[in-house]
DNA sequence: TCGATTGTCTAGCGGTGCTAGGATCGAATC
DNA sequence: GATTCGATCCTAGCACCGCTAGACAATCGA
């Protein structure tokens, strides 16, 4: 028993390797530059070996997503956390995120700008995403303010947060005035009542 | 000289039918589909002549996101003169800002979400994309409120509107409740004062 | 020890963006 | 009107992509 044990440790040791290499290289270099003949190459293993973990390049970049998620779920409620009183919470949470953003461009594309096969926002959406999600909604669901469904402002102030993140990273806004955008953000959006 | 004029207008009328055929083409099957033999075939010309118009398939894809800004600045600019009062004139710019995302997906892929070349927020941004910003500009800046930089609340809300779409449309967001959220984002946002 | 199973690799398929170099055609010259 | 010559276009091919079939070796169970 002990021997299948063993390669079971290996190849689950070798799937964690395939994606932290895919997530480093496209941190690197960009996803472009992810290849499945360069990936093979880097873990010292030939090509074939990387569809015997997954199905294909979707499914590397899904798990590179799913681990991205659970990090940012984990950055989010760790700068929530030290903050006093639900704005500060809500303006936390927002650098937060953007810093996440900026410092794993890569991860955060896997996220949502590219498609890893991923089912968001239904039943059989895997758990990091859900948690991620779940992570914005305590924070932002106390400033919703009355009558508003705290969900549905999440995905409101959630998709500006990502409208800013996306914009700003491909060059479309000016990346300074980032504190001034968030802090008219929390302002405006955030109803303390 | 009329025979290199005929040259001219042929040549000017083909870049015309490359782009609208581009643009066609990723608007029926996405732009992973806008291959250049593909693209070639279907102006039935062969592969290199392309080359001759654009020095490759970035190119092409800046050209329809050059086409498409100029329609979403009128789209946008029409939807703002039939409203009364600041603020309708601000929820008809993100109705409209919103279905035209919906309405030309690879279009709006083309200009916010691929590589398309250009360059933007900076002195040498094309013309088209300045003049967009600008129709943004002219509603939102109305409603921005004392002590905030037009320019910075523009850009904020169109984050907003540009996160809404692309989280919609990659099935991030359920796409029910467009209405309710464009109330909420318009009601919270936008400053009568 | 021998067959079966598992694991990995080499080689190759059809596709991609892009380009070099030759063929062709039309305009200008003799 | 024949001939040069330049512009224009196409065929063919490069290196790369994601992915897979089939050969091969190593390991396991009988």
């Amino acid at each position: 028993m002990s021997v299948q044990e063993r390669k079971q440790r290996e190849r689950a040791e070798r799937e964690r390797l395939i994606v932290a290499t895919a997530r480093e290289l496209a941190e690197q270099q960009g996803w472009d530059a992810v290849t499945t003949r360069r990936l093979a190459e880097r873990i010292e293993y030939s090509q074939p070996v990387l569809y015997s973990h997954f199905r294909g390049k979707r499914e590397i970049i899904g798990a590179v997503a799913l681990e991205g998620a659970a990090e940012m779920a984990a950055a989010v409620r760790a700068a929530a956390s030290t903050a006093n009183g639900p704005r500060e919470r809500v303006a936390a949470l927002a650098r937060a995120y953007l810093d996440f953003a900026a410092r794993n461009p890569a991860v955060y594309d896997a996220l949502f700008q590219l498609d890893g096969g991923l089912a968001f926002a239904q039943e059989d959406t895997p758990e990091p995403l859900k948690n991620a999600f779940a992570a914005l909604l305590e924070s932002l669901g106390e400033v919703a303010g009355d009558g508003v469904d705290p969900g549905l402002f999440t995905e409101v102030f959630w998709a500006a947060l990502h409208g800013l993140a996306t914009l700003t990273r491909a060059g479309r806004l000016p990346p300074e005035y980032i504190e001034p955008r968030v802090e008219l953000l929390v302002e405006r959006l955030a109803v303390t009542a």
